[in-house]
DNA sequence: TTGAAAGCGTTACCAC
DNA sequence: GTGGTAACGCTTTCAA
């Protein structure tokens, strides 16, 4: 039962050499010894020692992939990209699950690492810190991040910036003025993500001259997270903003869940936009600023391989434009209407 | 940059073979010697190449795991709880998405098992057919199941029948009698899981004698699914249950959006009932059969590691009892009520 | 307690 | 085209 390749030779009449030539590709074989060869390896159901393949080749024929969370959805989804894209390719995949903070992290980081068990990581979200970005270069293989901040390696990523700005447009565009960006963890290390974000939606306050009428409210960045920052923020109904710019899709959902709660209409009394097009955005109505993680976790895998077969190529970011989906979280802001309807009636 | 234990034995000034015994364990090491090329080898960032340690002693030090959704939360969780366990241990997790159905899945269990790259394999809700158990038995390497059906592989995994009965029960308790069990995907092939849980609604419905009261909703075992089924459900407000047990948390959770959005209060009107305890059950107030997937996922390496250390070691079923955590989506029904309150308008 | 040498299962270089 | 043989980096007898 346990064949290794010179069973394979053996019963193809062939030495070891041309058993493997034949077998993974390499040199010149007679397509008839080759034909043999694999009938022979067919037939006692060789499959080559990974480890052995590894020690002599120097290849692993594996991706690591290191993220902070699972349970998330941008992450799952980028996991599955990824997953799939390597599998195509007859690829493993060995997973991280590097939460900060954790000792989990730190071991990932200072053992795990170090054994150069795959040829390239990939990671995703992972804004390493100082002693973390010395490890991965330390580690000597190629790394390409989904969202990272950093130009030393190669990334992909949505432009957050343009983003955020493009969604707080249009609200603006709307009619709103007082809008509140929910997001960036009121007491963890902010992402860099939600920072981007956060300046994309100012930037476009700015620009629209109501720079003075943004509200930033801080917020885990879940959907009960987005939900306890917006039953905080919707409480009172004097002062809330018409219009809320979630940092993320869970965020606003989060939002959208709490106005129900209290009684407040989305959109008509309270406008709400995201960013992802989350699963569950259809089923909110959620009008959103599209991103597809899997097609993320697949080019990231495409730029590592690219790495990987030329360890010499420089870093290349690639930064894709989220597109805007209208779904109905969005309409113009009430006193807006009110304001118009006045008019209509001193006409 | 490149340094093997070559360049540790060297450094400490001792042979290949010594220094080998001083790092990994093995045999007589004087204390001495033994600091001295632990010293050397933290110098030189010395780790061991996994492939050559691999080769040597016929273990990957590697883990599999296989599923068939990332994205959902039971999935999730248990998938951390396997990361943790295997971290302590020093042990690296491979993971492999099985999506039924799908053309990668055929590949998983047709190339990738195959290769052996692991010591043993954890299949999270697997349910394989035929051909793949035989390709899962050919692989020749132990396997624990966590949510697993069969008996020839050791498993931990909830009472699902159970839980769904006390469940059933809570809601007959309080007064309902036209209940509704949601779950079981319309198109697909039935989960294992929803099988044994609709059973136990069936069985404690039948116990309670109102077996022609109960009711079966299919749904797709998501938020999105179970808020359809829902709406669907909840349309006709003539023959509505007056409860709704789902197949399990994400269902029952849909189905509080939905009662939302119809306007149907929870519990007032409608009460509803889930099983897991998932993140967002405290959100929605939901009453639940709680089961921590964490901790099933770590129970399970502890199993595998236990049959990898003794093959001969037989299988073992570990089955959980889910706890009731109570909450507020659960109250008498409404025609309960008002049958309360004609009787006492009548005393 | 230590060192030399023989594997572990492949690939890859070199003759043939 | 094909077959020896030396790596690959480590563990593990076996002597010393």
């Amino acid at each position: 039962m346990a064949s290794g390749i010179e069973d394979v030779a053996r019963r193809a009449g062939v030495s070891k050499s041309t058993a493997s030539r034949a077998l993974s590709g390499g040199g010149y074989v007679s397509e008839e010894t080759r034909s043999r060869v694999r009938r022979a390896a067919y037939e006692i159901g060789y499959a080559p020692s990974t480890s052995a393949v590894s020690l002599a080749t120097g290849r692993t024929q594996n991706v690591g992939v290191v993220m902070p969370y699972l349970n998330r959805w941008f992450f799952a989804e980028v996991l599955e990209g990824i997953q799939t894209a390597l599998l195509e390719r007859g690829l493993d995949l060995t997973l991280y699950d590097a939460e900060p903070g954790t000792d989990g992290r730190r071991r990932i980081f200072d053992d795990f690492l170090a054994r150069k068990r795959f040829d390239g990581l990939i990671a995703v979200g992972l804004e390493p810190d100082d002693h973390e970005v010395e490890r991965l270069v330390a580690m000597g293989r190629p790394v390409v991040s989904v969202v990272g901040a950093g130009s030393e390696t190669s990334s992909v990523a949505i432009d957050d910036e343009h983003a955020a700005r493009r969604a707080t447009e249009h609200l603006l565009e709307l009619g709103h003025r007082r809008i509140a960006f929910v997001g960036g963890e009121p007491d963890h290390h902010w992402a860099q993500v939600d920072r981007s974000r956060l300046r994309g939606f100012h930037t476009a306050m700015e620009d629209a001259g109501c720079a003075d009428e943004a509200i930033h409210i801080r917020s885990e960045v879940t959907i009960p997270g987005g939900y306890a920052a917006a039953v905080d923020a919707l409480g009172d109904s004097r002062d809330r903003p018409t219009a809320i710019l979630g940092t993320c899709d869970e965020v606003a959902i989060g939002a959208i869940i709490a106005a129900r709660r209290l009684g407040v209409q989305v959109p008509s009394q309270l406008s709400v936009v995201g960013i992802d097009d989350h699963e569950f955005a259809e089923m909110f109505s959620l009008t959103t600023l599209r991103q597809v993680p899997r097609e993320q976790g697949a080019a990231a895998v495409e730029l590592l391989l690219d790495h990987i077969a030329d360890p010499d190529r420089p870093p290349e970011q690639t930064s894709l434009k989220a597109r805007m989906v209208m779904r109905s979280s969005t309409a113009p802001p009430p006193t807006h209407m009110t304001a118009a309807a006045a008019d209509m009636r001193r006409e």
